[in-house]
DNA sequence: GGTAGAACCTACCAAAAGGTATGTGAGAAA
DNA sequence: TTTCTCACATACCTTTTGGTAGGTTCTACC
């Protein structure tokens, strides 16, 4: 009863890593400076259009840095701001829940999609 | 360098708990069982269509339970299951680090915001 | 000379999510 | 008797998000 008074700040938190994308670009990151071709090797899946989008709002937010490495061919890499780094931790309980509950969120979507069928 | 071997639970998470409101439901049914009506004053803006299809979901995935008490007028409400607030728990660090950044936050998207107008 | 790879950009499209407006049936309050 | 409330349903529309398919500019490799 003394976390009811607390505003809720997940629209906040949401508003930065919510959508497809961008908790899985997140984690990858956490390795260290990675170029835009390595991102995409290790998300798998994603397009080059919806990466460089995602990229970009992250940057804006402050929560990754680009660097040009002035080469060319060209030569980028994006890595974790400390404010990026800070919302990575926060992420991490949410990352460790999915994780364990995975066969079973799997199982009861399976349920309600055979049930359309 | 532990956690590179840990998957990425965040999709699992968030196929959940994404969305725009989902979030701020869960937060606001921790008080206890909540009936429809107050859920949506509550949480305040959202439209009666897209919160039935939030609680769907949410008691589908087996979060929320509800409970119709056969009366007429209609008396049925909300709570979490179990498992719906172990999701809660780990919802917490993310929804504090959005408190704690709100105002940066907002000051980063206003940026943003005001080179587009 | 042709091809591949780097890090993007652009136009166009499809799907999903969210929002608005209106309707329902029955009791309770005015 | 009209109006209100409860907990939804339904049709329709807009916005947001994501995806596809091309192109660009330059170097390196065969």
């Amino acid at each position: 009863m003394d976390r009811m008074d607390t505003p809720c700040g997940l629209d906040v938190s949401l508003s930065i890593v919510g959508g497809k994308w961008k908790p899985l670009i997140l984690f990858h990151l956490q390795e260290g400076p990675t170029r835009f071709a390595d991102v995409k090797r290790r998300v798998g899946g994603i397009s080059e259009k919806v990466l460089i989008q995602q990229l970009r709002d992250l940057v804006e937010m402050n929560v990754l840095v680009r660097r040009d490495h002035q080469r060319v061919p060209p030569m980028v890499d994006y890595s974790l701001t400390p404010f990026g780094r800070t919302l990575v931790e926060a992420l991490i309980p949410l990352c460790e829940w999915g994780t364990r509950n995975r066969a079973t969120v799997a199982k009861l979507s399976r349920s309600t999609i055979d049930m359309e069928t």
